[in-house]
This record gives C-alpha cells, sequence and structure tokens, in this order.
DNA sequence: CTGAAAGCGCTTACAG
DNA sequence: CTGAAAGCGCTTACAG
C-alpha cells in the first residue's frame, strides 16, 4: 500500500494539516516542525496523492490536447511546442488523436471533462456547437486551425490564405502562368484556407487563368499520387504547388521517378515549412507555418485562461505565415 | 458550479447509491428507476467527476509516456503507434518528453506518480536504479529501447545490433570495402548498439579494415554537417551509414549540395525507416525499426501488467530489424 | 431492489 | 504555531 499522509503524520508525531502546511510551503510552521516532517517524508518516501489534491483545489495542473489524426513532422513539432511551454509551466500534457470521426472526438472530449484544467483544441471535427455540447461550460478552451471564432474562446491560426496567396505570388513572380495546386482534404479547415489563397491570386494575378486543383489528404502519398497526374496532363504547368509540405515531398519523389528534374523542368512548393523541407533535394520553396510556436502561444493562452478566468480573452490571433524560397522555385536558367 | 452525483439523486428522488449503481451499469436496478435515472442524467448533462472516481477505484484509466528529446517523425510513429492501441483500450495518455537532463526527468517521473496507472518509458537519461527510486515501487512499467532489463520491469527494444550488421553485410555485398559511419548520441542506447553491430559487422566481414565514425546526434543537421566532413576526407569513403533516417538525409543533402551523386558516386543507408525515407531522392536503403508496433505493443504489454498485477512477466522482447534495400544503395552502373 | 453511511487522501477554515 | 473536523464527489459493503 502506498504511504499516506497519515503514516507521515503518525510517524513524525503531528497533524495531518500540519504535515500538509509544511509540505505546501505556508509559513506557519515552525523551522524545527518543518525540518522534521521532511525529514519524515524523505524517509517515508511519502509523495502525495495527485488525485486527492485535485478533488480538493479542482485542479489537476494538466492540460488536454485534441489532435487531428495526424502523420509526420508537423504533428510532432506541434506537440513539441505545447510540451515546452507546458513544461515551462508546471503543467502536464494528456493528449488525444486520431480521432475517425465527429463520435469519437466527441467521446475524447467528454474524457478530457474533469481530467484537466483546459483543453487545446485542434480536430477537423469539432464546431463551435460540437465544443460547446461536449464540454463543461467553463472548461477554458483554446482553438487552434480551425474555424471558429465563436467569440467563446480564444483561437490561434496560421495564416493560411496569405500564406498561399503570397506563394502564388512568388510563381508568377518567377514568370509562371500554368500553376497546379494539390489540395489537402476537403473537411479540413487549413486545406480550404489555403485552396481559397491560391484561388484567390489567382483570380488576382493571372486573370483569365484557370485553376488546377488535385485532390489530395495531405499525406506524403497523395502527393505522391497526384504528382503522377499532373506528369501525365498533356498541358503540363510549369508549376505546383501543393498545400502541405508533405505532398510537396510525395510529389518530388514522384516527379524525380518519372524523370523530371525540379526546378528545371517543373517548379514545385509546398506549405508548413516541417524541419526536412530544407534538407530534401532540390530543398524546398514553402511557407513558414511556425507550428511550434502556435502551440506554445496556445498553450500560453489557455494557461492564462486557466488562471484569470474572468480576464480569459476570446480574442482569434493569427499568425504570419512568411514565404521561404528556396531553390524547388529557382527560375530556370535561360 | 459543475452539477454532481448528488444533484442527480437529489433531482431524480433517488439515493446517490441508486444513481451509481445506474452508471454503473449494475444489474441490481430496476429497468423503471434505471430509465428515469438516465433521464435526469441527460437532463442535468451529469459527467461524473473522473477524480472522485480515481480517488475511489485507484484507477486513472491513464497511461504515462516517458520520452527523449526527440524531433522529427520517430516521434510522432512511436506516439501515433501508442495512442491508437492505448484509444482501443479505452487508456488516455500522458506524454513528458524534452528532459535536457536526468533531474528533469525524474521530476517528469515523480510528477506522473498517482496520476497514471502504469508507465512507458523510453529515455536516455533513465537507468534502472533510478527508476526504482523515482516512481513508486508498484506502479507498472514498461520500458522501450534502453538497456534495462533489470528483470523487473517489461521491455522492448529493436534488434539495433543486428540490423546494423545486416546494413553493413548488405553494403559488403554491393562490393563497398570502406564504410563510414554516422553515429548518434554517445548517451544514447540504440545509438551504441548500431555503434556496435556496425563494429562487429566490419570486424568479421571486412577483417582488416578500419572504422570510420563521424559523430553525430540523430538530427538532420548533424547529417548535414557530418556529411561535409565525409565529402572533405582525402580517403573518400565509398559507402556512408548513418545510425538513423534523419542524419542520413541530412547528409543526402549535403552530399547533394557539394554535387555528388546517390548512389552513382557513394551509396547512402539510414535506420529506423521513418515513412518519408522512401519519398527522398533517390529513396533511402534503410533499417526498419517498427517505430508504432513498438509503441503499441508497449502500450499492450503494460495494460496486460496493469490488469493482472500478478501475471506480469518482467520479459524482454526484441524486435526484428529488417533491412529494407531502396535505390540509395543501388550498385554502381559498371 | 434501495438507502444510509463509511471511506478514499488530501486541504482548509475554525479554534485554541 | 498546531490540531480536530468538515468536506471534495464518488463507490461499495452492509442492512433492510
Amino acid at each position: 500500500m502506498a504511504v499516506t499522509i497519515k503514516d507521515v503524520a503518525r510517524v513524525a508525531g503531528v497533524s495531518v494539516a500540519t504535515v500538509s502546511r509544511t509540505l505546501n510551503g505556508h509559513s506557519n510552521v515552525t523551522e524545527q516542525t518543518r525540518a522534521h516532517v521532511l525529514g519524515v517524508v524523505a524517509e517515508l518516501r511519502f509523495v502525495p496523492s495527485s488525485t486527492a489534491q485535485s478533488m480538493i483545489t479542482r485542479r489537476t495542473h494538466t492540460i488536454g490536447a485534441l489532435l487531428p489524426d495526424l502523420h509526420g513532422e508537423y504533428f510532432s513539432e506541434l506537440i513539441r511546442g505545447i510540451d515546452l511551454a507546458a513544461r515551462a509551466r508546471g503543467l502536464h500534457l494528456l493528449v488525444s488523436s486520431s480521432h475517425g470521426d465527429a463520435s469519437e472526438a466527441a467521446a475524447a472530449l467528454r474524457a478530457m471533462n474533469g481530467r484537466v484544467d483546459g483543453l487545446l483544441v485542434m480536430s477537423p471535427h469539432v464546431s463551435a456547437d460540437f465544443l460547446w455540447g461536449n464540454i463543461s461550460g467553463d472548461l477554458p478552451a483554446v482553438l487552434m486551425n480551425t474555424r471558429l471564432a465563436d467569440g467563446r474562446h480564444a483561437s490561434f491560426a496560421v495564416d493560411n490564405h496569405g500564406g498561399a496567396y503570397a506563394m502564388v505570388r512568388h510563381l508568377v513572380e518567377r514568370g509562371h502562368r500554368s500553376i497546379a495546386f494539390i489540395a489537402g482534404p476537403e473537411s479540413n479547415f487549413e486545406a480550404q484556407e489555403r485552396l481559397a489563397g491560391y484561388r484567390a491570386a489567382l483570380a488576382d494575378l493571372l486573370p483569365g487563368s484557370y485553376e488546377q486543383v488535385l485532390q489530395g489528404d495531405f499525406t506524403q502519398e497523395s502527393g505522391s499520387r497526384t504528382g503522377s497526374q499532373v506528369i501525365a496532363l498533356t498541358q503540363r504547368p510549369t508549376a505546383i504547388f501543393a498545400a502541405n509540405d508533405a505532398m510537396a515531398i510525395g510529389c518530388l519523389s514522384a516527379l524525380n521517378e518519372a524523370g523530371l528534374q525540379v526546378p528545371r523542368d517543373i517548379a514545385l512548393a509546398g506549405f508548413d515549412d516541417i524541419p526536412i523541407s530544407r534538407y530534401v533535394s532540390p530543398p524546398l520553396t514553402t511557407v513558414r507555418s511556425r507550428i511550434a510556436e502556435l502551440g506554445g502561444l496556445a498553450l500560453e493562452r489557455l494557461a492564462s485562461a486557466i488562471e484569470e478566468p474572468n480576464h480569459a480573452s476570446a480574442q482569434h490571433q493569427t499568425l504570419r505565415a512568411d514565404l521561404v524560397v528556396r531553390p524547388s522555385t529557382a527560375p530556370p536558367p535561360t
């Protein structure tokens, strides 16, 4: 059986209240009692039950992260950013990802109830009402990269639209007039925004041109598959813009396999700037998503909302998405 | 204020015991009371406090994962494998990573105490004694890829030594007689085993040859840096074997930048078979680590240990590490 | 089948 | 400065 505060009190010859005060650093304990109690605590290797503590303080010092079914480096960067910020604040991280559908996400959300002091939510299945219906109303939550600006929760998002627009402009400036787009999953908010940015830029910068959208799903495999489709086209575009780096890299492999060289034969760009992107050949032109930073900022905001529930803002903040130009879109040698 | 079981009991006009029994699916409740109680539960949107439940049942239905400071796809694959298996068993996942040193790892370990029903441990800072000293003795734990076969905890590891050995054999069979090795962090168990496998194979298969070891740290950046060092060598090896894929990919980028073509000018191989490896150009020959599977298996074993504490085996299981041959080690055209 | 009561391991007014 | 006691929100013998 685990040792409890009662055991410590008994062995130390004091009350449990005194042990509790000592452990919690209250000032009203003699230096002498304090030292003695601490000695017994060490001797007995006593660790307070965090469950019992949570019960009484209504704080778990844990935050939950509801994440999409993400593979690859995007996911690890996000977790890393959250984890780092959480550790700095002494918070624990409960993660839940890989929800196939809304009911699974709902179950995950409900299961978080009571286990966490707050929630970080990035999920394609979650709408504002959905969130509202599945967590207790007073649980602080911060949204990441979702469409929800419900006025109730703070939210952060990368400027997906602006980033995609900037990328198309870059390609146009490089002389491209036929730019294909490999889209992400249709239900995904970020994918939609990036597609919208591509479309808007095309309309503005290449009026009269038509869009060429291939359907991907953010995986490398889909990038490779759609890459092959592009190659087979009779009217091949001169540039391909993939909605994320994973697809761009998959596409790159298909192009290489077909004997096409990037950027000589065709230009290629991605989105996110996952760490690997600078290490593929040629290094990938992309849009920096500041993934870890996004996670860290969201965590900070959530921590504030937990500490000062009244001050909690429901502001939406958009993070800049900067163009990162690398050789994959270098101008063809003239 | 959140609604409690008392509120439900009051509104339903029954005792809290009856509400509890209904919620926990006990048979000794009339179908009529049951329906009525469930109605009130829904009406009040009552969700039991998991904290209070944990307090009484001594189960948190949460497992903790202590992970190394890992970047990149290896980490996301591992988490994904663990998360999938955990979800299937109805377990939650508390993750803690990014510990710079042993004292941070110790703090993380102690913080897990009481919050989790069991522990999954993969950390370069953790030794058997260390683990023993920082968790309560009866907390089930399963170790992943560590040196600890302490006879107290179950453990899983990829056959790092065998995989590295097989890779060297493959390279030797391809005609290479000068094979450089980019090592991982010196303190890392897996890195050590892979290095040992390289050395053993060299001694067995290329007697009289000398080893060429460059010090990396498992990051892409270190692969790129050591790759540049190799290029500068007067006696350049004909093949480079990196202790993980991330470094191999970093190395590949350095080779490309220097105008060297893989595999024509130099062969290159990695270890882990992270998903991206098949999408770089040329696709990377590597050793499959079955990362997600490792995480899933460890979780399964941990779940068993939690459910049947007496049956808990302290067995060590080694997972096969298969060679995956791709174009990066294709024989030079003769 | 149902309820009153004890108890899980803590923290925190309230007295002294 | 210290202790006795109430209470956090549940579950589970024990009676009836």
